[in-house]
DNA sequence: GCGACCGTCG
């Protein structure tokens, strides 16, 4: 056009700058917009707005701003862009001062305006604000938009206001918003999260013209609820519409794989992300991130590590997702240091990031580093919440540093103003507790501001069994509730019992729980070997490679009688099955207890491990299972901790 | 005769 001589106008320069804008070319916007200034257009209102949405949307807020403040006339499309560009930047800060401005002017917030106001304060997470913005807005225009209504529905869901929710779709009925797609789409998704699976689907089905969104909505609704066939069943529905405008994307795609993450089905998990590479989906950030947490809840340290190495590949390991993912990974996997180097190499680090590396040294109980951390947080990082302050109290406990858990626990109220939870009274209770300090954690259970549950109760009872302590048990034997579905209290107890040889008590404690049909969850283990994950649990028959399992605890056994080993036998066998008992009668069982059980493993004890074998996981009455051996040092988890031997020392108190 | 600003899902 330009090259036969004929000239832009008004007309033509707003659909070449969103064409740029499309494109995400930022340079050819600026070079149109020299065209602009020379050829008189750069008074025009649309081609100046045009021009704002075009650098808003490319994240050139300050190109954006130096166009807007240039403007002596200004309409309410002019103002709705600015919003809309901080919404695009999760700006909120400068939206908030945009807003200030406006009502200094005297100018009143148009429907639109509030709609890009509410959305950046729910981009920036703030959805308190978000609902009361709504409020607001709806009391000043008394009408509202389905954009809105999208918006504030979405943030219902993120805060689990599912009353307000249902209110909000009254409205959605009575304003006639109910044909809105959008409207349906976050109805869909706010029903899905409050779990009502089936009110989601009547919602769907009713929509008449479904976008991709809506069946994601669905697919996701019924894979956070736990149901992930149903969403792998619907995915396939979706599928087989054969439709070109609706081919599964990366959401749908990573919400299947979401759902199969969360209920640890690794095998469906890696089914669907491999049809995924083959439909030629891109995987993101939050695909990265649920396979890199199935793999810390399975202990698939091999897998693990090709996803990073994918990661790297596909340039994401940047991604802060990925990072804390990654530090999660390794860390749960027996894999600190490698989980540090992460960490260390993040560039951008989020509350989420510091927690797992913090929470990632207690588990190992390197607790000194975990405290080191926690107080570089404290000078360089986000403020420590709740959960900051679980992964140092427990890192504490699990190190025997008692002194810096009492301070911890006292600064967290009173300078962190954060008020302990039943975790953290957990927590301190376990490390009171096994540092001998029964009373005192006993009598801060009786301070505690609210009703202690089985899990306080559960760490002083066993401090109880390590400190034989029968009195202080007999009382919390006494308090516990009767109602409760803690098998694990009531095994504890039991075992107190047992530890001093008052077998009827203990067997007495057992027909009680059994009775009330209370049965333990029975402990499960995991093996990685050669990339393959194998499970075995007590009382179940077991996959292949067992022999060699026991060959190697025959082998540790019998070295450890050797150097003159006596068992610790204060915790009694349960609930295991015929093929067990008989284990148990031949003493192959007594030998799994001791060498992953309550072992005081002696100095310079030798540790060798036939065919770079790694087992791991938790078996509740054989805890320790070994995670990872080298030629000097065992790592050994126990639920969710780690304990190292090194040359026959191990980091964790409980084995000095 | 033509335009500008808002939104739902992992």
């Amino acid at each position: 056009m330009r090259n036969s001589g004929v000239s832009s106008d008004g007309f033509t320069f707003p659909l070449v700058i969103k064409a740029c804008t499309s494109m995400g070319d930022s340079k050819l916007c600026k070079a149109i917009h020299g065209h602009v200034l020379v050829s008189g257009y750069q008074f025009n209102l649309h081609v100046r707005n045009d021009l704002i949405n075009g650098y808003g949307k490319m994240g050139l807020m300050e190109d954006a701003l130096k166009v807007f403040d240039k403007m002596s006339y200004r309409n309410h499309v002019t103002w709705n862009t600015m919003f809309s560009g901080f919404a695009h930047n999760f700006d909120c800060d400068g939206a908030v001062k945009m807003f200030r401005l406006m009502e200094r002017k005297g100018l009143e917030p148009h429907l639109l305006t509030w709609t890009s106001f509410i959305s950046v304060h729910k981009r920036c997470g703030l959805h308190d604000r978000v609902i009361e913005l709504f409020r607001e807005s709806r009391g000043k225009m008394n009408c509202s938009t389905g954009e809105v209504i999208a918006v504030v529905l979405s943030s219902c869901a993120e805060l689990d206001k599912f009353q307000m929710a249902k209110e909000i779709h009254g409205y959605v009925i009575s304003g006639g918003f109910q044909d809105y797609m959008f409207v349906q789409n976050s109805l869909i998704s706010v029903y899905g999260k409050n779990g009502n699976i089936e009110e989601a689907r009547s919602l769907f089905m009713e929509i008449k013209v479904k976008n991709l969104v809506s069946w994601n909505a669905l697919i996701s609704s019924f894979a956070d609820a736990g149901f992930c066939d149903e969403a792998q069943e619907i995915f396939s529905q979706l599928v087989n519409l054969d439709d070109q405008k609706l081919r599964p994307n990366v959401v749908s795609f990573s919400a299947v794989i979401g759902g199969f993450a969360a209920k640890q089905r690794e095998n469906e998990c890696f089914e669907v992300f491999r049809e995924m590479l083959l439909s030629r989906v891109h995987p993101n950030s939050v695909t990265i991130a649920s396979l890199l947490s199935l793999c810390a809840e399975v202990v698939a340290l091999g897998i693990g590590k090709e996803i990073h190495g994918y990661s790297i590949r596909a340039l994401m390991d940047k991604n802060i997702l990925v990072g804390n993912g990654l530090v999660n990974m390794y860390t749960k996997c027996g894999d600190v240091m490698d989980g540090c180097s992460v960490f260390d190499r993040m560039e951008d680090r989020d509350l989420i990031s510091w927690n797992s590396m913090i929470a990632g040294y207690g588990m190992h109980g390197r607790a000194s580093e975990a405290l080191t951390t926690f107080r570089e947080m404290v000078k360089l990082g986000p403020k420590p919440d709740v959960v900051t302050f679980v992964a140092v109290l427990s890192a504490c406990s699990h190190a025997g540093l008692v002194t810096e858990g009492r301070k911890l626990f006292d600064q967290m109220s009173n300078e962190f103003m954060i008020s302990p939870n039943m975790e953290h009274y957990s927590c301190i209770v376990d490390l009171l507790g096994r540092a001998g300090l029964l009373q005192e954690a006993y009598e801060l259970i009786k301070k505690m501001p609210f009703e202690p549950d089985e899990c306080v109760w559960g760490a002083l009872l066993n401090a109880c069994r390590i400190h034989k302590n029968t009195d202080i048990a007999e009382v919390i034997k006494s308090r516990l509730n009767l109602e409760s579905e803690m098998t694990g209290t009531y095994m504890c107890l039991s075992n107190i019992y047992a530890s001093h040889g008052r077998w009827e008590d203990a067997a007495k404690v057992r027909v009680a729980a059994k009775t009330r049909g209370l049965r333990k969850i029975p402990g499960q283990s995991r093996i990685e070997v050669k990339k393959k994950s194998y499970i075995f649990s007590s009382g179940n028959s077991f996959q292949s490679g067992l022999d060699e399992v026991y060959e190697t605890l025959d082998d540790l056994g019998a070295r450890m009688e050797a150097e003159g080993f006596v068992p610790d036998k204060s915790f009694v066998l349960q609930d295991v099955g015929d093929e067990e008992k008989k284990e148990i009668l031949n003493g192959h069982s007594e030998k799994l207890a001791i060498a992953f059980g309550h072992a005081n493993i002696p100095p310079n004890f030798p540790i060798r491990v036939t065919k770079n074998l790694r087992v791991c996981g938790d078996c509740h009455n054989w805890t320790k299972i070994f995670t990872k051996v080298t030629k000097r040092e065992v790592i050994v988890r126990d639920g969710r901790r780690f304990h190292h031997f090194k040359d026959g020392l191990c980091s964790c108190r409980d084995y000095w």
